[in-house]
DNA sequence: ATTAATCTATGACATATCCAATAGGAGAAA
DNA sequence: TTTCTCCTATTGGATATGTCATAGATTAAT
């Protein structure tokens, strides 16, 4: 049983922007169906054009590059309100690969049907660069976490961006959110290796920070979390259309 | 005496798409003047929104995010062809800040027509986000780079990627091209302090490598350049729009 | 001319992080 | 149950890279 665009559960949270009638009305028409996969399910293979685009609804995957040398980089996770798909809208092939690491549920939109968008309603393709935008700024930020942080710092700010961005979506209740992926994950994410990625795991665990057991992020000490996090002052999340 | 988009000496390499007549008639419309620009100019401002937004038509620059710790994340490099404050013209404001190393010419639009960009050129609107998927997969690799490779490598892989780029457009002569940046930039963008950097670069020489000095970067032994930044065969250059 | 400032260069030392090896636990398959 | 596989955990030793300190080279400022 599809939900309509109308009362999408995501739509009313105070971190997406608001959408027009006519808007919402299009992207009724522009949605062809839902869909729900299991965890370890492939969405998108990097090299490959895809003929669906997705906007999660629920659950949880990751975006990765797979290396000449074999190895795996995460690019980033991706949560509920994340679109998938726009480099093989746009240009021809995908440039990574999108897994899911958890149940997801995904509403389907065909790549056929994705220049009209940007020919009959301007307001979307406004909507859709600004995602890019967004999703550019915050590529930066994992660089420069990547570039100049250390292993605690990288992991505590990835918790703390996660964990933030939970909050916005409703999914932190007692300070604990689910997060479906494995510490070679993690690892691959924030370009530490996995022995060291367990044993800082171990350390925040011991020194009362933060935990993450089983696929549960318990944040334990918020403000330390966030000092060794090192998060600028106001910066905050920033809101997103969601289409 | 500003140069017509018609003219424009970028629009022809084959590194960028072809426009259609009407759209290079919009460009010149929007098109609101050129600027020359000294090094050390600021061009944006983390932070501050701008009246207006460019394309790199001659030199280089690079953008940058400064952190909590007062150390500064080098995002990229800003070579001709790029366009500049995409996020100042769909977001509210820049998220980094965007400096010119060299002398710049640059062709300057203003942001208050980008809406109508989006509303009356569709096509002009597809391919801002196309330049957008593009600026993502590109941070997507540098990501990549800072995740799983070692100094050498990150360096390698970063002239490589230069020496490509500036291949396309023309700046390389007898295996030659300026590269006005300095030690401390590199090391930025890279995450590697400025001594590692140094270090590095004097091994890339001594091994007849690469050569980078006064400016100047030299590819001395092509072949080993690439083995040892690890490029993903087939991959090469992405063509992109210009605007 | 002299001084100051900025960038590049080089050495010695400290350490965060990687790597190889091994083991335990939980769940899936038989 | 037993076996297998995948994931987490822990140790000890190796090393790439960071930090501190100093000096020369080049260019700008007084």
């Amino acid at each position: 049983m599809a939900v309509s665009c109308q009362d999408c559960p995501l739509r009313n949270l105070p971190l997406f922007t608001p959408m027009s009638q006519s808007e919402v009305a299009f992207m009724e028409k522009f949605k062809t169906g839902e869909l729900e996969v299991e965890p370890g399910t492939t969405l998108m293979m990097e090299g490959s054009n895809s003929p669906q685009l997705y906007t999660v609804l629920e659950g949880m995957g990751l975006r990765y590059k797979s290396m000449a040398s074999g190895e795996r980089q995460v690019v980033n996770m991706v949560l509920p309100g994340d679109f998938i798909g726009l480099q093989a809208g746009v240009m021809k092939e995908m440039q990574h690969s999108v897994e899911a690491t958890s149940a997801m549920k995904l509403c389907v939109f065909d790549s056929k049907n994705f220049w009209s968008l940007f020919r009959d309603h301007p307001e979307l393709a406004y909507d859709l660069t600004w995602i890019s935008a967004v999703e550019e700024h915050l590529l930066g930020e994992s660089l420069a976490v990547l570039g100049h942080m250390t292993g605690v710092q990288r992991i505590a700010s990835s918790f703390f961006r996660l964990y933030s961005r939970g909050a916005a979506l409703g999914l932190v209740k007692d300070a604990e959110m689910h997060l479906p992926y494995r510490q070679q994950d993690l690892a691959d994410a924030l370009g530490l290796s996995l022995v060291h990625t367990n044993k800082t795991l171990a350390k925040l665990r011991a020194d009362g920070v933060a935990s993450w057991q089983g696929g549960m992020l318990k944040i334990i000490d918020y403000e330390r979390l966030r000092d060794i996090a090192q998060v600028d002052g106001g910066a905050g999340l920033i809101k997103r259309p969601l289409i």
